[in-house]
DNA sequence: GCAGAAATGGAACGGACACTCCAATATGTA
DNA sequence: TACATATTGGAGTGTCCGTTCCATTTCTGC
């Protein structure tokens, strides 16, 4: 935990390191001798005020999500609007923390620690859409807020991966037609 | 190279047992120790056989992306439910492709040679619903069919990944409520 | 300016990794 | 059978990783 004035200026210097390092070489050559080289800091320092390699990582994206939430304060007047805004934000900024995020994602599918990490902020998200979500139709059953909640988030991150592997894909666009307020073209519902 | 009778069984061997590591731990948990462990076989056998660990695991994959055949019948008799029926069972199934699809398709994200193989199975795949979807409504236009295809395997693929992340998670009734046919909302129903 | 706590660098550790080396053995051929 | 060579296991190599340890220095409240 840092304290003093140094340790503080210390913990920024490797946040700012770290975010570089994932943006410029990518999660795998985030190593903590290449963070420690780039913020000019011991590897004592480090572990001074992290717990870990991961715990510098997360942060950092923790950070670049932060960065874009509609609501930080967590005062509920977010709309459904300002979430999928901000995700799509989030996917398609200059930032490639996005990158990072789905990363790590797809290492949860074997790493249980990044994996109990991930769900956990994936949880929150769904939380958050959901309340959203009943916000504007108080008629709606938590259950069901949440039931929407879950799709509209897998539609997002698959969404958001497609937008980054494919730079010409049109995330915005697509992800509007996900809002219970698009009256989109037409198709009328099969039976 | 394999020449002799026993070399060919252990080269099946090592590739049986890549095989089912990928399936059971990801791209990740493959290692070599692991490799020739399940495979009962010294790592001097193995790099008798192999130029690389790599080299055995594109081999793996080549052949199981061989092995499916994308269009059996070529007929395009399937229909929407059939192709998120199936799609669900992939993610959700015991098919080692699933996972090595995911963890491959994040690692995409930063190769690009990846990427591009992701990506042209993505577009393939889209194609095949956006027919289906406009077989079952002959007025829709392909643009809008493509665009639908899109938002609907975007959706498929996040809560696939959810799903892999989180086995409690039951995909088939989320993706249900992606289809037409369900009265939902996160595929609004257009005027 | 002193005491106690925070911060520091970097050597050292233990473990994982892909890969090499090689003496011993098995195999196919003539 | 006799020979060339393919195959074998597994100890060993070099490298890299995250993390720990600790003597030393710096900081800040009093």
């Amino acid at each position: 935990m840092a304290r003093y004035r140094v340790g503080l200026e210390t913990r920024e210097r490797i946040l700012s390191a770290t975010r570089r390092l994932l943006a410029e070489v990518g999660i795998e050559g985030v190593t903590l001798k290449a963070i420690t080289a780039h913020a000019r800091v011991g590897a004592g320092s480090f572990y001074n005020l992290f717990a870990s390699k991961d715990d510098a990582v997360f942060e950092v994206i923790r950070e670049a999500i932060e960065s874009v939430d509609p609501d930080p304060a967590g005062a509920g007047t977010d709309t459904l609007d300002d979430l999928v805004d901000a995700f799509v934000a989030f996917m398609t900024g200059s930032s490639p923390i996005a990158r990072i995020y789905l990363q790590l994602a797809g290492r949860g599918l074997t790493d249980p620690a990044i994996a109990s990490r991930v769900l956990r902020s994936h949880r929150r998200r769904v939380e958050r859409f959901a309340d959203a979500w009943q916000r504007e139709d108080p008629s709606m059953s938590e259950a069901e807020a949440i039931a929407r909640a879950e799709v509209m988030l897998g539609a997002l991150t698959g969404l958001g991966m497609t937008a980054l592997i494919d730079p010409s894909f049109d995330m915005r666009a697509h992800a509007n037609e996900l809002l219970p307020s698009h009256q989109g073209v037409a198709v009328p519902p099969l039976s």
